[in-house]
DNA sequence: GCAAAAGTGTTTAGCTTACACCCATGA
DNA sequence: TCATGGGTGTAAGCTAAACACTTTTGC
C-alpha cells in the first residue's frame, strides 16, 4: 500500500510533537479538568435532581451541579465516583463498573469546553450521569451543607410547571442548564432500551412502582394493564423477590428485583408528546 | 425549605473554592485537552477507519487515530472540525452544528481520562466520531503523509478478518482501540434509529447504495425488498433526487438524496447476530 | 360495601419477515 | 438471451394499543 515511507514528515507533526517532551507546561494550553454531575432521582412522582448552591463568585448564591476538580492520580470515573459518594453517599463499589452499591448508576455523559464557559480560567468539564432511588436527603446525617433535590422542570424552566413552592428558580450556573438538559435526555431515552429505569427503584420493588418511575422520568401516562404484560413478558427483566407488599394500596403487588438482563428488546415505546 | 443558610460551609468547598482564584495553577493538576477522531468511511463494501503512523515515541511506527491538542481560544467541536479538515479535506461550515460540508457528521463520542492512558504526561483526549462518504485518499492532492484507511475489522483484530494483504496490523497506540471501538458501535447502533447511514453515502444515491452501507456497517445481509419499502415508507428519510442511474449495474435506480427527518420511527433493527 | 391498585383476557391494527414475482438495463 | 440489480405484492406471525373484566387488599 502506497501509504508513504519511514521517514516522511506528518502533516500533523506540529499537533503530536509537542506530546513528546516529557513534560514542557509552556508547550501547550493549561486546562483545568473538572467533573460535574447530573444526579437524578424520583421524588413523589417527579424526575428532581441534586443541586448544590455557591457560595463563591462567580454566581454566588445560584445552584449549580455539585462536581470539582479531577485529581492527579484518578481516572474520570473514579472522580466522578467519588463526588458522588461525597454528596449522597452512595458508595462505588467498583469505581470502573457503571453499577453502584444500592442499584444505582454512574455513567459518563459528555464534555463540555467551551472556552467562555467558566469566567475565570479555561475549565473542561467532563459530565457524568447518575441515577439513585429516592434517597431520604442530600447527606442527611452528616454535616448540613446546602445541597437540595430540586425538580428537573423547575430547573430548566420548562414544561410549564416553574414557580413551585412559590420559588421562582434562578438558572443554574455556568452552562449546567444545558449539562442537565443533556442528561435528563439521556435518561429519557435510555429507559427506553435498558433496563436502567431499575437504577431508580430500591432494591425491591412492584411493577407498578416501576411503572410510576417510567411515567415521571417521561411525563406521561402509560397504561398499567399493558406495562404490566411487557416487563414481565420480557425474559431477564425482572426476577420474582418473593413477597408482596401492599404500600401503594389496593390489591397486595409481587416484589421484583432488577434482572440480569441490561438491554430490552423490543423496546419500551415512549408515547409521544 | 431548610436548604441551609446563606454563609453555611459547603462539604464540596474545598473542590469548588479552588475554582475561585482568577489563575493559580499550583491549585489544581495540570492537563493537557486533545480531540482524536474516529473517521469511518465505508470503501468498497467494508467499513473503514482513518488511521496516521505516529512518527515519534511512544508507540513510534505504530498507527494511531488522528489527533490534537485543543487550542487555547477554540472550542471542543472546532478543535474537532479542524483536525478533520486538516485530514480530511471535509471542511466544517458551521463549527458548532453537527453537520460539515458533503452530508458528513460530526458528533462528540466519549472522553478518556486514564492517568497512564499517555506515559509523558496527563492527557485526557475527547473522542469524536465523524462518518464521511468515500473519499479518494487521505488529504490527497496534498503534501504526502502517512496516513491510510484501514479496515476496521483488522485494527480492531476481531471479526474472523485479520491479515489482509498479507499485513499483520500491530494494535493502535495509546488506547486507541478502545476509542474506536467505543465509536464503531456508536455508529452501528445509531443508524439503528437515526439517518446518520446517509452521512456514508454521497449527496445523490440510491437504495442499494444506502443498503450496502447498512450491510458494511453492521456486517450483516440485508432482505433488499423489505429495505427498500422501509426506507422509502418512511416519511421524509430520503426525497426522489430526480434522476437514475445504473452504475451498479442492472436496471436503472432511483437517485434520492437525505432528508429532513434525522430519527428513523421505528428504527430500522439490525438482524441478531 | 367501596375505593384503589394488581393482574388477565381479548380484539384490532400495524409492522416485520420471508419469499414469489415482475421490470429495465448492459453485455 | 441472460445475468444483474431494482422494485412490487402478499400472506404469516409478532407486537402494541385499547379496554372490558376479575382479584385482593385497607378502610
Amino acid at each position: 500500500m502506497p501509504n508513504g515511507v519511514e521517514g516522511s514528515v506528518y502533516r500533523q507533526a506540529d499537533d503530536y510533537d509537542r506530546r513528546m517532551s516529557p513534560y514542557d507546561p509552556s508547550a501547550f494550553p493549561p486546562f483545568a479538568v473538572t467533573v460535574d454531575l447530573v444526579v437524578l432521582t424520583v421524588r413523589r412522582h417527579a424526575l428532581c435532581a441534586l443541586v448544590v448552591r455557591r457560595g463563591e463568585q462567580p454566581f454566588q448564591g445560584r445552584w449549580a451541579l455539585p462536581g470539582g476538580f479531577v485529581r492527579d492520580d484518578e481516572d474520570l470515573a473514579m472522580a466522578a465516583a467519588r463526588e458522588l459518594g461525597e454528596e449522597t453517599g452512595l458508595c462505588a463499589s467498583d469505581p470502573a463498573a457503571p453499577a453502584l452499591a444500592n442499584g444505582a448508576h454512574l455513567e459518563q455523559l459528555a464534555t463540555y469546553g467551551d472556552p467562555r464557559r467558566d469566567p475565570r480560567m479555561r475549565v473542561v468539564s467532563v459530565a457524568h450521569l447518575a441515577l439513585a432511588p429516592d434517597l431520604p436527603a442530600p447527606r442527611a446525617g452528616g454535616d448540613a451543607h446546602s445541597a437540595r433535590w430540586a425538580h428537573v422542570e423547575d430547573l430548566l424552566g420548562q414544561e410549564g410547571g416553574f414557580g413551585r413552592d412559590g420559588e421562582q428558580p434562578a438558572p443554574l450556573a455556568f452552562d449546567h442548564a444545558r449539562i442537565l438538559a443533556d442528561g435528563v435526555e439521556r435518561a429519557r431515552s435510555k429507559i427506553e432500551y435498558s433496563s436502567l429505569a431499575t437504577a431508580f427503584c430500591p432494591a425491591e420493588f412492584t411493577v407498578g412502582e416501576l411503572r410510576r418511575v417510567y411515567e415521571a422520568v417521561w411525563g406521561v401516562a402509560l397504561d398499567p394493564r399493558n406495562f404490566h404484560r411487557k416487563v414481565t413478558g420480557t425474559p431477564g427483566f425482572l426476577v420474582p423477590a418473593g413477597g408482596t407488599t401492599t404500600r401503594q394500596g389496593g390489591r397486595p403487588a409481587q416484589l421484583f428485583r432488577a434482572g440480569g438482563a441490561t438491554l430490552l428488546n423490543p423496546p419500551m415505546l415512549r408515547p409521544e408528546v
